[in-house]
DNA sequence: GCCATTTACTTTTGCGGCGGAAGAATCCAC
DNA sequence: GTGGATTCTTCCGCCGCAAAAGTAAATGGC
């Protein structure tokens, strides 16, 4: 409740020396000057501030006591995690996700609300209400971060979110009056991408790609640690994405796109045009896993267009890491195969393999990645990214 | 001829301001420091031991003397082009290319021979041959640069080239202990990316891809100002990139592969196959424009495949601009209209056009690009991309 | 148990490089 | 010619770093 809208003015040296315990844990001085590539004066220098207004702690020692080398043992910094905490929303349609991070992003608490109105007002006040709840039990809240589907601009107002009806609302300005909280608005799979990029699969990478699998496509591209904005972001991603021009026709899609056949929509509008019958999405992968023919069918060729994809992605951006997110990479335990073959044969047998990870999220992940935004502001001191 | 192997000790401050002016043309010191983010104050400070050295120098008045403004003039800085020279070579089966170039890496000679062996040893003697008969109208020669189709590994030895039935060949020691002068060797495609990233098309820019076509295909990958480097490097590549899997079948190629639909042997042979009778790749070309059958048809498809390449390249890497260069673009102008109507289709509707530039390269093209690694050593003082 | 050794961190000192402010240079406008 | 505009230079002060020396805290050998 004390904290400003952003730490301390923090000198160059000792942001980056916070953002590397932030992100890769606790780290002792001598270690931090080793990656900063720093004398360690200058970090007896940086620390010092840090620690004194309560920012870094000394924490006793590192994993194994049993771990004992020669010498004065090191003395890590970690972050307190818990001085302050983060909200992060997401909003989909009919619900409003949200979450509570610590400063390190670790989810110590969820709320959720159904979403009865697209009205802006509306929701900012259900959005203002939730954090009035959250608050309650988690003071110390330093910014609120939301994820919204669809174009945002300036990580304040919603351009345009098809689902929600929504042109240009300054849904940033409209929870800050309610809340009094600094607010950050962004896409929702951008969010994501920022999330994995300082805490999760992206950690310390170059060169990282985000590639979303649910209702619809999200595609993020990391490059020297910053996520590269694209103009057609989150506004029909995919849809041109042209994997096999012979490939089943579905209602929002081209003919054999990433979105017709990879999106969960879409696979179960195959399913149900071939067998008449309705199925969900993990009732569709199961079938495919005993044998059923057309879902079976169905989930191979979506499979193979995403070893396809995954292979394109590889062979163009050289990435050194390939996260797989989203409520529909599933298909992956039951396709996993397909995948692989496929992925092979669309690479250069030379050529390094794909470092692929897979992470199924829910929708509290996606608010996470939300409160993560809020985080790099406080961090950062600035709304760029 | 006094040089030393780079420039004098540069602190990182000189190093920059050198490369700015190096590659974009004269600046002034105030439009340096705007470029650099520097005070006008450093700018004195950093261009004064660069103009005494020789290196810059002040020239007389930008572009057009009557556009006069207000104010003190100001004094564009400008490298000294001429004051050294650079070597560069291209190897190809049976000719040595070899181009001399100024700093700015203006060509201002060229000089080819026939190669009639393969041995190492002979190889280096007439790279050095050709070396002493330029050096006679060029002093100056701060360093040489070589490139080579393979792999190449420490920019010094060929890894592997197939087509020389190189293996693990020292060829920049072998050129350095005939010349005494530094060389440095590298792929040939890795040379002309850096040539056009430093030169070329690709100044400025973030990220850039270059994209050749030739007897293979090359692929270079530039982000933040440096290409990536990767495994699979010149040994077969674009093989793997699948682009319509009904394509043609070709013998070195799989089917419908960037290689077996774009390159000039495998449309030749296309061609061949399907009527009976050889023609170049330029008869091809004419032959399609003119409408006969059998070459339209072939060449319809390729333009088809690199319309399809340039449009998966522009959505998973973003990049700010693609080059397309080597012996085989001259696709592009009788089928010019082909590869934008599939790079459309392949492209979202609200995504930035792609901004495409297409180059005919020569083969001295190629010895300009190696030329221009031994610029960027004298200058950034390694070896070190 | 004590001291050498090793490693981590702190303190001190000095200096390079930068920004900022003031001044000099050189043009245009009237 | 005077004033304004723009570029460049000079000078000063300071921030931030490295280097080096000093302190702290552990282990290991005897």
């Amino acid at each position: 409740m004390t904290a400003g809208a952003s730490w301390l003015p923090l000198s160059a040296g000792e942001r980056s020396v916070a953002i590397e315990v932030l992100v890769h844990g606790p780290l002792s001085r001598t270690e931090l000057a080793r990656r900063l590539d720093l004398s360690p004066g200058s970090l007896t220098r940086l620390t010092k501030p840090l620690i004194e207004s309560g920012l870094l702690i000394e924490v006793p020692e590192a994993g194994s006591p049993a771990e004992a080398r020669q010498g004065r043992p090191s003395q890590p910094l970690d972050v307190v995690a818990e001085s302050r905490s983060f909200l992060g929303f997401k909003i989909t349609e009919d619900m409003v996700y949200g979450v509570v991070t610590t400063l390190r992003s670790d989810i110590v608490a969820r709320h959720d609300r159904p979403l009865t109105t697209h009205d802006p007002d509306r929701v900012a006040d259900l959005v203002a209400e939730m954090t009035a709840e959250l608050t309650r039990l988690h003071p110390r809240l330093a910014g609120i971060g939301i994820g919204v589907g669809g174009l945002v601009r300036d990580r304040s107002v919603v351009g345009e979110s098809p689902f929600l009806n929504w042109r240009e609302v300054p849904l940033a300005a409209l929870v800050e009056e309610r809340t009094g909280l600094p607010v950050i608005v962004e896409n929702d799979v951008a969010a994501l991408v920022e999330a994995e990029t300082w805490f999760g699969a992206g950690r310390g990478y170059d060169r990282f790609v985000v590639l979303t699998i649910g209702a619809g496509i999200g595609y993020g591209l990391v490059l020297g640690g910053k996520r590269v904005p694209y103009a057609e972001e989150d506004r029909g991603f995919g849809r041109h994405w042209i994997i096999n021009p012979n490939g089943p026709l579905t209602p929002e899609g081209e003919r054999g796109s990433a979105v017709s056949l990879l999106t969960i929509p879409n696979i179960r509008y195959q399913v149900r045009a071939a067998t008449g019958r309705d199925h969900t999405y993990e009732e569709i992968l199961a079938l495919a896993a005993a044998g059923e023919p057309m879902p079976a069918r169905v989930i191979d060729e979506a499979g193979r267009a995403l070893g396809i994809l995954v292979a394109q992605i590889a062979n163009f951006v050289l990435p050194q890491k390939i996260l797989l997110a989203g409520e529909g990479v599933g298909l992956i335990e039951v396709a996993g195969k397909v995948v692989d073959d496929t992925l092979r044969t669309h690479r250069h047998p030379l050529a390094a393999p794909v470092d692929l990870e897979t992470k199924v999220s829910d929708f509290h992940d996606w608010a996470r990645g939300a409160a993560v935004l809020a985080i790099q502001v406080l961090v950062l001191g600035s709304v760029e990214a």
